[in-house]
DNA sequence: CTGAAAGCGCTAACAC
DNA sequence: GTGTTAGCGCTTTCAG
């Protein structure tokens, strides 16, 4: 009978079987709000949704996205209270005190949730990140490799983990090299093209004067706005100065010259969030630091 | 007695709540299998998602994403008889038997569904689509008013209905012209950089024996790609040939030269898609067809 | 208009 | 094992 039921084309209802068993069947990711930008048209965003999909699909987890909207609280936890999803990925979180009581609230009431590429150490959250201090370090040493000496750091904003990661990366390099840090040289973007455009004006002054002779920025699309700015004061990255941004975006291959880069393995990073997540034979538990990997082209 | 239980941090069960009301809440949006490319770091899918994304928020309706895999079959139907979506929307879809015979299930049926840049002509489907015939008009006339006469044309797969349309407009454009269609300028690529750079080996011995004075590439990824591969032969686009892509992509502008294109509304095309299957005021549930738009840069 | 009760389609516990 | 039944937390209907 019941055999019969299913050969006539019987599907049992999913929406039934949830709630019966109070499992929503979802995880959620949080996405940021980010004004202006078509969020998944960023490499970063894209990569990472990918990896997340992957392991969803793996698990038999439906993937419920999550747009944050610009004025609306953070209230990731009532995600949970009404059910809608079962364990949910944080991603562009924001070291800001409504991010981190919002995720305080999550973790004393017990739900699962992961963090990608930021880290709040303080709070033991669970978390997937990358290796950017050494990420950074690698880019800045193989700066001093090529005979640069007066290397400028164009950095994300303060709200993110790995700007600080990157940013000691950055002074442990010179300091190896003893190369003393000058304040004047590290300038501040927000990981936009349009940043990394405008910064040019101030660096360009500065490559005349040689006061810098080549920059480390701290994505790729501000690195190629960066690149773009100075061309239009007829300095050429590559041959000017030297430049490596980071991501290793499709564009870091594109553009020309081919940006120098640190790859970082946002996909595995998403993959691996979810798996923590959602695996019954749940990988350790262990937060992670994936490593990346420095690609030199023909900026550097 | 009610307000008292909501002022004390009461949410209701949303799966207790779509299951008494038998609806999920969710439109899903069916994403196709494309081996080894991670689906969202390609600009086509990643704005219309963004803009599906955007307008299921103003509808207060959930996003599931619902990635196929390369051998499962395409039940779209199963979605709906489990209660998993209350519409939905096919990316990607093809003119094969399997996706036509899946799509007729959904149509058959009676469930709300919407195709995005796809039609299937003869059955009437709900549709939102680009006017890539006069794109690709507007593409190749713009090449003949550059003066190039043996433009060849780099077409993307037939199972694409904007294939046809992009065929169509090429050879209209070339009628207008007085310019005879010749076989051998037409090729096929898989939308992929890397069929891009593979077509360059022909086409680069067709450019040195003047047989091909310029291409129109049907996205900007094989054109990118044609490129780079030419550029390996010493034959560099804008120069030597002229080079018109499509899409308006962020890589069209970062590569140099800057690639001329066609932009095409992918954003509001996701948008409208939504909106049709979910808005209550819902907008004319005519099939649309929006307008794409000739973006003129240094390769033509 | 307020309040009680049936029922949505399953799962899980329990009895046979 | 197989069969029965209560119950998941809401919505909706129907009675008061």
């Amino acid at each position: 009978m019941l055999e019969a039921a299913k050969e006539l084309g019987y599907v049992p209802n999913a929406l039934a079987q949830r709630f019966a068993r109070r499992k929503s069947g979802n995880v959620g990711v949080i996405l940021p709000f980010v004004p202006k930008v078509h969020l998944f048209s960023t490499y970063y965003f894209a990569e990472i949704l990918s990896g997340i999909g992957e392991a969803a699909k793996a698990c038999n987890y439906d993937l419920l996205l999550i747009f944050r909207e610009p004025d609306s609280p953070r209230d990731y936890a009532k995600l949970f209270r009404t059910q809608k999803v079962d364990a949910c990925i944080v991603l562009g979180a924001q070291n800001v005190a409504e991010e981190r009581a919002a995720l305080a609230e999550l973790q004393e009431e017990g739900y699962p949730f992961c963090l990608v590429n930021q880290r709040f150490d303080e709070d033991g959250y669970l978390t997937v990140d990358a290796d950017h201090e050494s990420g950074s370090y690698t880019a800045v040493q193989h700066l001093v490799a090529g005979g640069f000496k007066r290397i400028a750091f164009l950095n994300g904003p303060g709200v993110f983990s790995s700007s600080g990661d990157r940013l000691a990366g950055y002074e442990r390099a010179l300091a190896d090299a003893g190369i003393p840090l000058a304040e004047e040289r590290v300038f501040t973007g927000n990981y936009s093209r349009k940043s990394g455009y405008e910064a040019a004006v101030q660096i360009a002054e500065s490559i005349r004067n040689k006061e810098i002779d080549a920059v480390f920025a701290a994505n790729d699309r501000m690195a190629i706005g960066l690149m773009d700015g100075l061309r239009e004061y007829g300095i050429e990255a590559g041959k000017d100065y030297g430049l490596i941004g980071y991501d290793d975006s499709d564009s870091s291959r594109i553009v020309s010259p081919k940006l120098s880069t640190v790859s970082v393995p946002f996909y595995e990073m998403g993959r691996r969030a979810a798996m923590k997540l959602l695996a019954s034979e749940s990988e350790e538990m262990e937060n992670m630091i994936l490593p990346v990997q420095l690609i030199k082209r023909e900026t550097t």
